[in-house]
DNA sequence: GTCTATAGGTGGATAGAC
DNA sequence: GTCTATCCACCTATAGAC
């Protein structure tokens, strides 16, 4: 009933339909302004994906696979706990930045927990991102650099947390930064990025070290 | 069109229509599921609301006033600080558990951004909360406790998302502490909450100091 | 593979009796 | 103030021609 090979066809809805759901939801987009966005036949998303349900989880995993990949490599990659962290951070930001849409499909996808669409994009990201970073904070606390009285789970999502929320309630921190309600400049994110790392990496730090 | 006047009724639509928002956010809450949940007539809303909208409205205008004057409390109660934000942060957990409907309310605020219905409620959140938190940290700045290369606004953020983001992000937290997509339970949140003040105040104590 | 036409269902909102 | 009945708009999904 739904078609899995790829076809520029399918990409085309599946471009409309990320940017759609990604601006305004599941409920409010229709087929017919998916199918107007993509400048197709709104008949022919049944053809390739048999519902607007499986078209959306086909967007989610498109999207958030990315995401993990991308975040587990730079982890990888870095030599020193510390680095890793500020690394991953600054990923996090320029992520973000790029797939504006990601953060809107991910928080929803979590936040309503009764129409939860895709829980195994959950899964991905939990088991993905949050357990790789997790063991560097343990490699950090085995080598000393990082002090040990510190959950490294907690200290996991208050990483990670920093980023995520300043991108997700851009609205409110625009207004706090006096740039109104449409969010603050990439600039800013940026900046934004850069002092949330050192400010994980700084709580980690054993008291009476630099960073 | 619509009654302002307090009454028993009034209250009985308000609060069957935030539980059902709150858990399934605004499209797919009926107006026939908010009559069935509150044991009341359907049509009783236009009476007391005149829409579905601006039902809405006022169930996020009543529950985001109570956190802000709360947090606001909080911050003023406390002497130093240091003990400030860890008051703080705990404020938040407590109220985030006794309030299950707000974090969603917020999110979903914040990022529909087209589809906004109370841009005022995050003004509110913005004025109110992170504001008096950027003094706070300034205040400690001045005093010497906190050092003074860190931006307050950026420090009022890294500080708010951890719980903020621990809450919202439940789901995938869950997974990652072993407690399944329902989320953690209420303990280990509340534990989150104390290691995030820690976390928050030890990343803003100078370098050799304990916090 | 693509398009037209339409079925089938549901939701927000109102008119008007009581 | 409360309730019944109903209208109208709109949306997902399918049947079937090309």
């Amino acid at each position: 009933m739904a078609v899995d090979t790829a076809s520029p066809t399918r990409d085309q809805i599946l471009d409309a339909a990320e940017r759609l759901f990604g601006r305004q939801g599941f409920d409010p987009t229709t087929i017919k302004e998916i199918g107007a966005e993509a400048k197709l036949n709104p008949a022919l998303l049944y053809y390739y994906f048999g519902s607007k349900e499986e078209l959306y989880k086909a967007v989610l995993h498109r999207i958030v696979s990315g995401m993990v990949t991308t975040g587990g490599q730079v982890l990888e990659s870095a030599t020193a706990p510390a680095d890793a962290i500020r690394a991953l951070v600054g990923a996090q930001v320029e992520f973000l930045l790029a797939q504006p849409n990601l953060p809107r499909l991910m928080v929803r996808e979590m936040v309503d927990h009764d129409a939860r669409r895709a829980k195994d994009v959950i899964l991905q990201l939990a088991a993905g991102l949050f357990h790789r970073l997790c063991r560097v904070i343990e490699a950090g606390q085995h080598e000393g650099v990082f002090r040990t009285d510190v959950e490294p789970r907690f200290a996991a999502v208050s990483t990670i947390s920093q980023v995520a929320y300043f991108i997700i309630a851009r609205p409110a921190v625009g207004i706090f930064f006096g740039s109104g309600t449409d969010g603050v400049p990439d600039t800013v994110a940026r900046e934004f990025g850069r002092h949330a790392g050192e400010f994980a990496v700084r709580a980690l730090s054993p008291t009476g070290t630099s960073a």
